[in-house]
DNA sequence: CCAAGATTGGTGATGTGTCAATCACTTCGC
DNA sequence: GCGAAGTGATTGACACATCACCAATCTTGG
């Protein structure tokens, strides 16, 4: 598969094995995190840091999809299982017979609250301080690329 | 949780922003491509191209896993289910009556071929070609400096 | 008003990944 | 040789993600 078709040059070819390890290991290291000092996952974080940043901590299972960028089934499965936990509850919605908002718990408040300080340093460690200003530009603009593409082709007809 | 504890400046959460959204959404892509082109998830494809590297087209469960840095069970449940779609085969190891072989088929060396020149079309469109030299140069920095603090994160005692 | 269609959210099936435990075999120290 | 420890691989339980589908509700054109 090397030698056949134009695969990819040998610097490509590291650079796309590093992406692969990186893109890898990287939500290990966070998980690890997140789990010394606190109960929870990443995608658990994710869903209370969104849910935080709003008035009232309470969201329509919808929005939260939309502002995670997860399919609503997803979120609905996983609002299930921090529900059993007790990190939300599910209330029902007063202007829409068929919408939930999704609420942080007391408990949910203490998780995020004790997990977010350490999750914050780790990115700041493994990402960010390691790099120079440039390069986090750089980093930035070819990440921002990728997403555009990667958007269009998520889009496209297939 | 931005203006509390120090999270990340505005430019750091902008491509942290789109190193996740980049992260979560190659993969859509990439199986995307797998899966018009043959029957294969992108997991498979690494199993499958891997074995095809080597004499022979097999391996040692426990080699397959070090070359893949997967952990030992998942490649057993994934061997386990490429098994059932007929894609490789395990056998008995001779030498070691613990071990096991897994073999690549014929329907696998086929899927995989199938599947290839796609996959890297894909890698090569999405990521490389729209970047300049200096930025896959500056990309291949950035991403092994990442990987090798993420491998000591993983070997570190905690 | 009301039937048709769109939207919201949930469910079950399936595939995937991790962890802890287990089983079978090999190796090592005596 | 032989028991203890180590190694190779599998398994089961669970978390997670996607897909296809469904029920309830809302909205709208006639």
């Amino acid at each position: 598969m090397s030698a056949d078709s134009p695969w990819l040059t040998d610097e490509q070819q590291r650079v796309w094995r590093d992406w692969l390890q990186a893109t890898a290991l990287l939500p290990v290291a966070l998980h690890a995190q997140l789990q010394a000092d606190s109960d929870l996952s990443f995608p658990d974080f994710e869903v209370l840091s969104e849910l935080s940043e709003v008035e009232g901590r309470q969201m329509r299972v919808g929005d939260l999809a939309r502002a995670l960028q997860w399919e609503r089934s997803r979120v609905s499965h996983h609002v299930k299982r921090m529900e059993a936990r007790g990190l939300v509850r599910r209330e029902e919605c007063a202007s829409d017979g068929r919408g939930a908002q999704v609420v942080v718990t007391a408990g949910g408040r203490r998780s995020i609250e004790r997990a977010a300080p350490g999750h914050a340093r780790t990115v700041r460690r493994l990402m960010f301080e390691p790099l120079s200003a440039r390069e986090v530009a750089l980093l930035g603009e070819v990440l921002s690329g990728l997403v555009s593409r990667l958007r269009e082709e998520d889009e496209r007809p297939r």
